[in-house]
DNA sequence: TGTACATCAGTGAACGCGCGTTCACTGATGTAC
DNA sequence: TGTACATCAGTGAACGCGCGTTCACTGATGTAC
């Protein structure tokens, strides 16, 4: 008698071509939808893009939906993650006041054209379809959750503490993606950037108090 | 010898109808794009929307993304025009505090899903495009320069002047922006609408001051 | 006010391209002995 | 380690639908007298 209480046929055997095509049809995924949008990209672009035909699109995933969605949730965990190694590395660098921790924050987080397109269509098709909602919505769970503390402790060393962390987080958040838009719609100019820094430093100061003694 | 310099022909006849009908299609492309998304809207969609075959609209529009600009600038008009009218009004409730004026300002701007949807594609669609960018950028400026002197207005009455009124402007779209969308995502949860209304609140005297005397 | 006429505005059929999707196939990869 | 074989993974041709676009046409609208 062995372990295998399934059939033998239901093991399936998976190569690590398989693997690698996956992930070049995720990056071409990335490339094709930032430059023609969601709506516009065709599973061809996208093939042409990673070296393959049509067929190792269909041989992959369902449909584009799927694609688009698994492409999302990949470079989504990793710019959180990268985020989150920037902010938390030991620095050299004092941090002084509030604005030292701004300005470390909005250095680690980038502001980047292409995902910046991909999350707002996502975010604008999302709010059709309740499931991928609660993806998006979970997501920003999961930034507030990783960030907030690494933040809060950032603040404590700039002599504040954070009553509501979550207020925090959550305000964070939407300046942050509001003040995305303003800084790549006018990129040559400076003051809206500036604005964007004294925004956050409001804000930080606004959610927090100074530590007595 | 006549006022007309220009030849006959150039004075084109304008029917009555014609204008129903752009607006007609004006009015079924702001349905169709708010519930398929840009990218996914048709011609035939759309026409049939508004009661036309597809000839109507290439009689009256060169291609879809020039409807979906003149649908856009039109709304954001109006919206614009309506948030102001609402804002100006006259009201018998005293402004006793900041709380009060933040209340009444987002009283006036509606969250909308399907005017969010639209301009969240909008967006990410003119970031490829430079004079797209113009589009979106100048009618920021449009929101900043029409609001901002009602807002601080009633605020004067609330007894708090604003420094620098451009900042203000700047940061209270900025939030808007990055709240709607919390909203949005999560419409059955109150908590995330009391951030909205706190973290206004914060921006609010943030960005100005307690008039003495 | 009425009528005849010119021009406009929308119709609907037709055409054809582009794209999604399928599938028999062949070369690549892993497995068993 | 080597070989034979089974299965997997991607190919590329083929099909057909859907959609954008055109255009000869007819009814609607405005104009001139």
């Amino acid at each position: 008698m062995t372990t295998d209480i399934e059939p033998r046929s239901a093991a399936k055997r998976v190569t690590k071509r398989r693997g690698e095509t996956r992930q070049r049809l995720l990056d071409a995924a990335f490339e094709v939808f930032a430059e023609e949008g969601f709506g516009r990209s065709t599973v061809e672009q996208i093939c042409e893009r990673a070296g393959f035909t049509r067929g190792a699109f269909y041989s992959n995933f369902e449909a584009l939906d799927e694609l688009f969605l698994a492409m999302w949730e990949q470079r989504s965990t990793r710019l959180v993650a990268d985020v989150e190694a920037i902010l938390a590395q030991e620095d050299l660098n004092e941090l002084g006041d509030v604005r030292d921790v701004v300005e470390r924050l909005l250095g680690a987080v980038p502001v980047d054209d292409g995902w910046y397109r991909i999350t707002a269509e996502f975010t604008a098709h999302a709010l059709r379809n309740p499931a991928l909602r609660q993806v998006m919505a979970g997501r920003e769970d999961v930034i507030v959750a990783t960030l907030t503390p690494i933040l809060t402790d950032l603040l404590d060393r700039a002599g504040r503490t954070v009553p509501d962390r979550l207020a925090l987080g959550q305000a964070l958040v939407a300046v942050h993606d509001g003040t995305s838009i303003q800084c790549l719609l006018e990129p040559d100019n400076p003051a809206v950037r500036a604005r964007r820094v004294d925004l956050f430093t409001h804000v930080v100061i606004a959610y927090s108090t100074r530590i007595e003694g």
